[in-house]
RNA sequence: UGGGGCGUCGUCAAAUGGUUAAGACACAGGGUUUUGGUCCCUGCAUUGGGGGUUCGAAUCCUCCCGCCCCAGCCA
């Protein structure tokens, strides 16, 4: 509670790695890994596992090792594979030559099992998937010793290696553990570990018809590569003693499995196999649509390495179940691109001005600030002209009370150009303002005052001649409710209003190079990057995250 | 209901029996401002409930309540 304390406070797995370092175990080497399985896209969840798996490495001097846990080849392929190094490369990790595979194992798993077969521990079992369920007993009730469980060990080598030569069909014969079919966790009720697979694997093709299960695989992997800490989500925490059991049977070297809380999110989803369900019913455009929680989408939408680190660091680790709001990884964002995104001028509604007493055919080039958080960042020229865009909803032709921008007779400041005065306007047939008819003032070049007048209102606005045509697209929540999953059907709480397409909008021309994903902000609207889907002729930007808009919620605070 | 885990501000999350229970986000109010942004200031919990141990309890004991996970030949 000192302030020394505080600082030192660190969460339940460093302290857990702290104190074996202190302790001299494993000669106080830090070896950790990340073991996806390639069978989807990842998303801001398994980032923060991995940004505790590599962290906690980085952070005391140790190794850490990405791994694909492929020992179920129908659900895994290459394209899972590719897309997971890069999102994690994006995060910034580097895991040099440590990139393993569990299939890069099979040999060695398979003779594992041979010496748990040769001391007992293990036997092939021949009863059917729906036998061995009935036979595993329920929550409450022991289950039943399965009838091949006292096969002879030459038996069970002879049968084990058929299996393994593809004598069997699918689902025949399993390879189980001998442990305890009255055990209380149903994890010890004699498991599976390996199972009949006629499938060829995305890295080893036909060569295995046998395939080992994530229990029995997973120590062993961790193992093999000498893992210290073995962290992994909390609904493996009952896992734990199979975990233990396997290698204390072989005798191998034993890491220490730790569990810690899933991550999740307000007003999202991260099952990996609900978020396939958008993707397929085309609910979004793909893993990488910007709406997504997966790294990719999260990439696409503008989002940098640096705030989901952030964010992940902010959140903490601890094993008690929690939803994180939402608010804080947009506070993470826009924190970040504050500090670094260059400003630009976009109108993504545009209303037409005409400065009457601005000569026609005049323009000039007005230096604008790019960063005003950054020194460094410069300065860069914007045109300025007669005829102009700004906001449509920066102008009320009847002002709300506390309405600091444009209305008849009210002068607002045109930021780094001029003052200008309201004059007049014009509607269309259906009684739509159209345009705005205004005056400026020459001597309040670059948006000061020689006189000292106070304005209140500055506003964004590009010139009408020179500005680019842009599509922009504004991304809201996915849902409409914090906790989707909270009753019924999840896609019943999808927000409908989460993509709203502008495709009238002008950009100021420095703008329209920009780098695809390069953050921006677009002054008074938010942080953009333009998107993948720009081409030579349209230019498509993606809203990151607004500004924090403290007008709205005056509005809304009245209502 | 058997087993395993977890309950501290609206949301995350510190605290390791010892001064007024950190901090961040959110929220509310105020100041500065050529972005209604940023920045700055202020406010904002006696720890699921009851008993007990102790000079002293979020921390220890006990009973109760609530939430999560487990009955794949998925991971």
């Amino acid at each position: 509670m000192t302030s020394a304390g505080k600082e030192n406070s660190v969460d339940f797995i460093r302290e857990i790695v702290e104190r074996d370092i202190r302790e001299g175990k494993h000669g106080g080497r830090v070896h950790t890994r990340f073991p996806p399985e390639p069978n989807g896209y990842l998303h801001i969840g398994h980032a923060k596992a991995f940004c505790i798996d590599f962290g906690i490495a980085e952070e005391y001097g140790g190794l850490y090792n990405l791994r694909f846990d492929d020992t179920n080849p129908v659900k895994e392929n290459i394209e899972y594979v590719d897309s997971i190094i890069k999102d994690i490369k994006w995060l910034g990790f580097d895991w040099e030559d440590r990139l393993y595979y569990a299939s890069d194992y099979f040999e060695r798993m398979y003779a594992y099992a041979e010496q748990l077969i040769e001391k007992g521990a293990a036997y092939v079992c021949d009863l059917p998937a729906d036998e061995v369920r009935e036979y595993r007993g329920t929550l409450t009730e022991p289950g039943r010793n399965s009838p091949w469980r006292n096969r002879s060990v030459k038996e069970n080598l002879d049968l084990f290696q058929r299996m393994k030569s593809g004598e069997f069909p699918d689902g025949t014969r399993t390879l189980r553990a001998k442990i305890d079919m009255a055990s209380p966790n149903m994890n010890m009720r004699d498991p599976a570990i390996y199972r009949i697979l006629k499938k060829s694997h995305h890295r080893t093709g036909d060569r295995w018809c046998i395939y080992p299960m994530y229990d029995y695989a997973h120590c062993l992997e961790d193992s093999i590569e000498e893992i210290t800490h073995s962290c992994c989500s909390i609904e493996f925490e009952d896992h734990r003693p199979l975990y233990d059991w396997f290698l204390d049977q072989l005798d191998i070297f034993h890491p220490q499995q730790i569990e810690f809380a899933r991550l999740n999110l307000t007003y999202t989803i991260m099952s990996k196999r609900k978020l396939a369900m958008l993707v397929e019913n085309g609910l979004v455009s793909g893993w990488d649509d910007p709406r997504m929680p997966t790294l990719s989408g999260l990439r696409r939408r503008g989002y940098t390495p640096e705030a989901i680190r952030d964010f992940i660091g902010r959140i903490g680790v601890a094993k008690r179940d929690s939803t994180v709001d939402m608010a804080l990884l947009e506070y993470c964002i826009r924190d970040d691109l504050n500090k670094r995104a260059p400003r630009f001028m976009a109108v993504l509604d545009p209303l037409k001005v005409t400065i009457e007493n601005y000569p026609a055919g005049k323009h000039e080039e007005l230096e604008f600030i790019n960063n005003p958080e950054d020194e460094s960042a410069g300065t860069r020229m914007v045109p300025f002209s007669r005829e102009l865009y700004i906001e449509r909803d920066d102008f009320q032709e009847e002002p709300h009370r506390k309405f600091r921008r444009l209305a008849p007779g009210k002068e607002v400041r045109l930021r780094y150009a001029y003052l200008i005065t309201c004059v007049d306007f014009v509607k269309d047939e259906n009684g739509n303002v159209k345009e705005l008819i205004c005056r400026y003032d020459p001597e309040t070049r670059g948006g000061s005052t020689p006189d000292g007048r106070k304005v209140k209102g500055t506003l964004h606005w590009v010139s009408a001649e020179h500005a680019v045509p842009a599509e922009v697209r504004l991304y809201d929540r996915l849902f409409t409710v914090e906790n989707p999953l909270a009753s019924g059907s999840f896609t019943d709480t999808i927000n409908a209003e989460s993509l709203k397409v502008l495709s009238r909008c002008r950009i100021e021309p420095s703008a329209a190079d920009l780098a695809i994903g390069e953050p921006v902000q677009f002054e008074r609207k938010g942080y953009f990057c333009k998107d993948p889907d720009s081409t030579e002729e349209k230019l498509v930007f993606n809203r990151t995250i607004s500004l924090r808009d403290t007008w709205k919620k005056i509005l809304k605070n009245q209502n």
